[in-house]
DNA sequence: ACAACAATTGAACAATAATTCAAACGATAG
DNA sequence: CTATCGTTTGAATTATTGTTCAATTGTTGT
């Protein structure tokens, strides 16, 4: 009775493996970081603006000349790049502009870009 | 004048590396499957479940139970997961055993995993 | 100070997504 | 055949998300 009762209503049936797994999982909060990393680079407009910026900086009406997108839409999604650590800007007069912020974003592109390329 | 206005209003400033830039740039498709990849293991519980999965094959009663969640939504993950090919699964009896799909899988856990911990 | 331009922001809207709940499916055991 | 168990599915709900539009910020040139 009461709340003690498990989500998982089933026969759990590999208890010894179950306990195995458990045992060296990373802690909730990596999980939340790997996910959020990923979540990053979930979106088609968000890979065309690092993969564009893989070689270059560029401006945001750069970006936004290149995607076929407003500068808004670009813009907002400079942001959550900005919020996700993957690209770092450069003020130079009214012009920003944009860039990678380290290799591992390149990295995780290329990682996922050779997968696709199976 | 009439619908001939680019979605870009602002001076293209550096149509020159645009140039460059859009030449090597790999077509739509390519990024709309890199981004469905990356999207695939965005969410902290299908990112938990694969990495469950890295070493051991486990059902969906197993999962349930590692992740304190209901075997209705862990089956609905999984789903997403199938459907994106990056889990296998047998069925043995009345129980289904969940795997991953191929190596790619645990490279691309490892490389988000490695930028995590930085 | 003022106008012009690059970029950002916030509200609004439509589209997606994760979880819950109830019902159904598939395989096994009695 | 029926009951049971592991799993799947669909509808419903709540929460997020990407883009648009209008307004604003920040910088430069006159």
């Amino acid at each position: 009775m009461s709340a003690e009762r498990a989500v998982c209503d089933c026969t759990i049936i590999h208890q010894d493996i179950l306990d195995l797994v458990a045992r060296d999982l990373p802690d909730k909060r990596s999980f939340d970081h790997l996910a959020a990393l990923y979540k990053a680079f979930s979106d088609p407009t968000r890979v065309k603006i690092l993969w564009a910026l893989k070689g270059h900086a560029l401006c945001v009406c750069d970006l936004a000349a290149l995607l076929n997108m407003t500068v808004s839409a670009v813009s907002h999604q400079l942001k959550t790049l900005r919020l996700s650590n993957l690209v770092k800007f450069d003020r130079d007069g009214k012009v920003v502009y944009y860039s990678l912020a380290d290799d591992h974003v390149t990295e995780i592109l290329a990682c996922g870009f050779s997968h696709v390329n199976e």
